[in-house]
DNA sequence: CTGTTAGCGCCTTCAA
DNA sequence: TTGAAGGCGCTAACAG
């Protein structure tokens, strides 16, 4: 089996509660025997078992977070980031903290489950990131599980996900939120004063926060020139909106449902820039091109998007910073933001997807 | 403070050893008494301790991965898959494992800092992912860790790693190795097919196993041609080779060098398709075509890489189905391959950014 | 400064 | 089929 402390012990010679002592080195040893311990230690090749440990001092080395998919590079870099904080990287004492990844997949189910087995294994902290699906049921639960986690010390920490109010009012959350919105809105605000009506919109998966936010900032600048619900250019504009995934399939499909319902638009706003990717290449197959013919936007501004041709004009997440602060505060490093609430403004990209429109094709 | 079995065991009256039976199902308990202590259960919320089952049981619900980077989608991709595989998604009895995502920046003493904190965990697999570091001192430093957590009963998988013979023939460890060279040649004899000979070479960082292999592929296909070392134009082969690291800045950097040496070069062979969409860049920036003036191929085919425009050229690997067979075996859920090795072979895909050569240039 | 003594919460023989 | 009891490996008072 394997080297126990008792063994360590034995060998230098003290009990295993100075061994221990000098493992943690949050007690004062004699010097001496601090170093009979070490060489004691070195000499039986000595692992201290995180599990027992864990379970006697009531901590926990391990923190959660919750992704749609580790593979799409907007979680990947906000995981990226957060690992390096938490990680052994920092000069944490007793080398930081164990990032557990969990793809939920957009999954509510999924969701509620890594959040139980994350409880099991007491984590120190929980961060759920991107957006939330918006059932009032769903939003119930994992309010509940988090109030849990929260009451029995796991810090969280909603990174891009709308806040919560936790029933109880269990210890504190915290939320860093993604100004969506406001970046929705100035990307659409910029193709319209390009001189851009007809603006096709593929947006995200029905039903949750990410989703509506950045339509309603799509929409709010669209409303704020005289194109909102209920105008004639309103009805157009919700007639260009169709919903898909978060994938480049969806981008593709979405376009040519677009152009059929349009063939004349002028500029299409994508879900995100993995989408604006599916978009500009159903714009190719159709012989368009962008931006000479139709103007091409995403959002989020991966780390690809700049090497798109054309470089892709899209709205900036701050998603390593983010993740980095999200880190931060799960380890209890940085002071939560006041109110626990923080805005992550976003900013507009232009770059070459987007021109004025050409003159009328249909 | 949270509720422990022998909370349930009083509330069902029952003992605490009835309650674990039921929650592990691993033993006969009757009807009665399991819906009694499941009501027991459920009413109090109750959630296993799991670092209290591990310790008591020597088990582990975690699995560690470690990476260079998962916000480089070639880890992203492996990491999301191999979590796919041993998640909660899977019927696994218990809710399946959680994966430990641990970004090692290519560092060696990041490799062996987190080994160590996976074996304190003793987590039931630890899955090592992309090259090594060419090193003897840490080659042999990172054997005689996996030697030990294999002696332990952890299992071990290399995937995308040179194998690895362990000291003390120690519990068996297994190697998904890529094709790398092959797929390397492959594509060096598409340019020299095409007509290609000044061929410049974007490779990876020094003193790496997948570097080396790439390198020796691209070579093997040159000294087909008569373009071995020693040849003249071997000579000029291997002044036409750059080191980088696997960024886009990397590419963009040493694509300037490389034109600084050959201003005539025709074609770029790139150490993976993020440095490629630096070298196009670069390319662009210096006013050449791609592939007008100059080819350029990539390595890995990942997400973007058929979207960018010229579609990128460039060797594939199966990094979504290597990462979910890394998880089916480190779960022991798929039998290792024979003699614990197995080859996964790269496949080239021809696409738009590489062509026959134009007329010289300088 | 160091040793002794209790547990942490659970699983698992051994008896009944 | 169930209960009682011991121990997994470590930490944290409490003495000395």
């Amino acid at each position: 089996m394997a080297v126990t402390l008792a063994d360590v012990a034995a060998r230098a010679g003290v009990s295993s509660a100075t061994v221990s002592r000098v493992l943690n080195g949050n007690y004062p040893v004699a010097g001496s025997t601090r170093e009979r311990v070490q060489r004691a230690v070195e000499e039986l090749d000595y692992v201290v078992n995180g599990q027992a440990r864990a379970l006697a001092a009531a901590t926990s080395d391990l923190v959660g977070v919750l992704v749609n998919d580790v593979a799409d590079p907007f979680f990947g870099v906000i995981a990226s980031a957060l690992q390096g904080e938490i990680g052994a990287g920092g000069a944490e004492p007793g080398g930081g903290k164990l990032a557990v990844v969990c793809n939920t997949g957009g999954s509510p189910e999924a969701e509620l489950t890594y959040l139980t087995l994350l409880e099991r294994q007491r984590a120190a902290g929980v961060v759920l990131t991107g957006g939330a699906v918006e059932n009032d049921q769903h939003t119930g639960a994992v309010a509940a599980r988090l109030a849990r986690l929260a009451a029995s010390g796991t810090r969280i920490v909603l990174c891009g996900r709308p806040p919560l109010s936790l029933p109880g009012d269990a210890g504190s959350v915290t939320t860093l939120a993604f100004d969506n919105r406001g970046g929705a809105r100035r990307l659409t605000e910029h193709l319209l004063s390009l001189g851009h009506r007809r603006i096709g919109c593929v947006t995200g998966p029905v039903g949750r926060s990410t989703t509506r936010h950045r339509l309603e900032g799509h929409q709010a600048a669209l409303a704020a020139h005289g194109m909102g619900p209920g105008t004639p250019g309103g009805i157009a504009a919700e007639r260009l909106t169709v919903h898909g995934g978060y994938d480049r399939a969806s981008g593709y499909d979405a376009t040519l449902e677009l152009l059929r319902r349009d063939p004349g638009l002028t500029a299409v706003v994508a879900a995100n820039d993995t989408v604006a990717l599916g978009v500009c290449a159903a714009l190719r197959d159709r012989g368009l091109d962008v931006p000479g013919d139709v103007s091409v936007a995403g959002f989020d501004d991966l780390p690809f998007s700049v090497d798109a041709s054309p470089a892709l004009t899209t709205v900036r997440i701050p998603l390593q910073e983010a993740g980095a602060r999200a880190g931060r505060v799960v380890m209890g490093r940085q002071q939560p933001p006041p109110g626990g609430l923080a805005s992550i403004p976003t900013e507009l990209m232009v770059r070459a997807s987007t021109a004025p429109p050409a003159a009328d094709r249909a």
